[in-house]
DNA sequence: TTCCAGGACCCTG
DNA sequence: CAGGGTCATGGA
């Protein structure tokens, strides 16, 4: 990988599996906008980062190199070797290798902690499209505006929101679950910052003690913004996917599933769940 | 109109 | 303890 700076921006090339829109259009995060052929803006880190891929460069637009090192670096994951984890996946997987090729530069990103649990929490039973839409409700009613767009609320941001005032933002149910995580973690019950450092099993108890937070959610949270690649979120499409491919069709508990991914994909069922999910959902498997 | 979505809660048996 | 009805919302 090559960095460089030009006037400023920041230009990337030497890059394999650096796909920007198959890293945000796979459906891990919700706050960012289209705005041509490869070109995006992203709102995270109280930042608006509009970036651009051309055949030779990612164009990291009026970013100072600081900026970069210190954010845009971890949380494109830049420090992984994403060739070595599709060609171990892709190894006598052809399904993996089918979906890994599908959708190739796919990374998974290191998001903000409070946003990736608030957003997760608005998943369940809802579609991706929606999520967005209420995510963004969200940051424009208790966020802050930066140039044209607003952050995500911090956590004070978001303490004294009401479930009214969140219902306005098409929270629907899901606005009381979202009220016991803004009160658990201001109230110190749970720091979304000492559980950095648990285990994936210990990082999910302690994340399914707020209501509303189940497996799935949990593993999400995990997964995204936690880094924990053995997680292995399980959702309709994963569901799907996986019993159509590796359970010859037949309705099959999840916890089984769950079981089979550990032992089949082990410390890379993270990214093997991504590239699963995004092939399942674009494709319309199971369905 | 009915069904369904990156689910989890809670009540019933 | 397992199973399934229910929960807002809007698009197909």
């Amino acid at each position: 990988m090559k960095i460089s700076k030009k006037k400023s921006d920041i230009y990337l090339s030497d890059i394999e599996n650096f796909n920007i829109e198959d890293i945000l259009e796979c459906g891990q995060c919700f706050r960012f906008h289209k705005l041509g052929d490869k070109k995006y803006v992203i709102i995270a880190h109280k930042r608006e980062l509009t970036i651009t891929q051309t055949d030779e460069f990612i164009i990291f637009h009026d970013t100072a190199k600081k900026d970069f090192e210190n954010i845009w670096f971890d949380y494109f994951d830049l420090n992984t070797d994403y060739k070595k984890i599709s060609s171990i996946l892709s190894e006598n997987d052809s399904v993996l290798k089918e979906a890994i090729n599908f959708a190739k530069g796919t990374r998974i990103l290191r998001q903000e902690p409070f946003e990736c649990l608030i957003s997760f929490i608005i998943s369940q039973n809802n579609r991706i499209p929606m999520i967005k839409t209420v995510v963004n409700n969200i940051s424009e009613k208790f966020g802050e505006k930066i140039e044209n767009y607003y952050t995500f609320p911090s956590i004070e941001e978001l303490k004294n929101a009401t479930v009214e005032e969140l219902n306005e933002c098409k929270t629907g149910f899901r606005s009381g679950y979202i009220r016991d995580a803004v009160s658990k973690i201001s109230a110190g019950e749970l720091s979304l910052c000492d559980i950095e450092k648990l285990s994936y099993a210990d990082l999910k108890t302690e994340l399914m003690k707020i209501k509303g937070v189940g497996e799935k959610v949990s593993d999400c949270v995990a997964l995204f913004a936690y880094a924990k690649l053995d997680a292995f979120p399980i959702d309709v499409w994963v569901k799907r996917i996986t019993e159509h491919f590796y359970f010859d069709g037949k309705d099959t508990a999840k916890d089984k599933i769950e079981v089979f991914a550990k032992e089949k994909f082990g410390e890379y069922s993270g990214y093997a769940q991504q590239y699963l999910f995004h092939y399942a959902r674009m494709k319309q498997i199971g369905k």
